[in-house]
DNA sequence: TTGATAATGAAAATCATTTTCAATATAGCC
DNA sequence: GGCTATATTGAAAATGATTTTCATTATCAA
């Protein structure tokens, strides 16, 4: 462990805010680490609920947007109605990917391969486009659609 | 034009499925081809509201709604909580693009540089990632998050 | 012109998300 | 360990976008 080592990693951003660890907070970021999914507010309601009953709605929605501005967590606008959440890259964390995304089941597909290939382009583009629209670019995002493997 | 040539070209797209042709129709594709921006339904119904204050924003949704559906118009969500819809890219509709997104105003902006670059990493990923997760691409968005020039 | 039926608009319903507010829990301090 | 200021919480109500319902109207093929 780093930082002030007194918890888990991410206990140490909380408190740099002034911000409390609480369980529900704690219970949250569990809920998001044990995870592969592209969980919506409702779906980690859901889990939450399961574990502790007396959780809110309201509190897994104020967390997730707590950690969303702290950049613990990143938020996904899939264009099915709901927002999703991820964890972010992060020493315990999921690496840095791209999603595939299936237009007819909706399915959410992770892909962290040929990222060499994307670095490039995005690093000689990002390169450009902030020259020329003065444009401070801190991040990126590619998908692909389509139809998957069983809807094709 | 082409086609049965009778109207412009979106008209015999709509006919060649059944669908009629009407003025809150043509009035909606009209304002999308006048515009540059990123309309939400809403600023579409304010503007064919203006037009034609017998328009109704259920229209709007469900005409958005098919013409998507059948690929005359993109739709987009830049995760501020309202679709935002485009004309595709056609004989008389905008190049193909991607968005900067402003991360504190949350303005979008166009840009259509640079996609030489784009196109060859598109497609040595997308033919990569096709093969491998058997996966029929259809279509792809980039976006770039960050500060624009009056945020940053 | 007409008739079958696709399309429309108003109002109500839904769904995700946010706000309000009184009750509760945390962390620094003694 | 107890105490207190205040950050956090959960329930309920409010909001905002989008969808559904349904009776009325408009399109277009015959």
């Amino acid at each position: 462990m780093r930082g002030r080592g007194r918890g888990p990693w991410w206990q140490d951003r909380l408190q740099g805010t002034g911000a409390r660890i609480t369980a529900p907070r704690e219970l949250i970021i569990d809920i998001l680490h044990q995870t592969d999914d592209h969980m919506s507010a409702a779906d980690v309601y859901i889990r939450a609920h399961e574990l502790n009953p007396s959780i809110g709605l309201t509190t897994v929605y104020r967390t997730l947007d707590m950690l969303t501005q702290l950049g613990i967590v990143q938020k996904f606008d899939f264009g099915d109605g709901k927002a999703r959440y991820e964890l972010v890259n992060n020493p315990n964390g999921k690496k840095h990917h791209h999603h595939l995304i299936c237009l007819r089941c909706k399915t959410i597909m992770d892909y962290s391969e040929f990222l060499d290939e994307e670095l490039e382009f995005v690093k000689k583009t990002a390169g450009k486009l902030s020259k020329k629209y003065n444009f401070d670019i801190q991040d990126h995002a590619i998908s692909f659609y389509g139809l998957c493997e069983r809807c094709r």
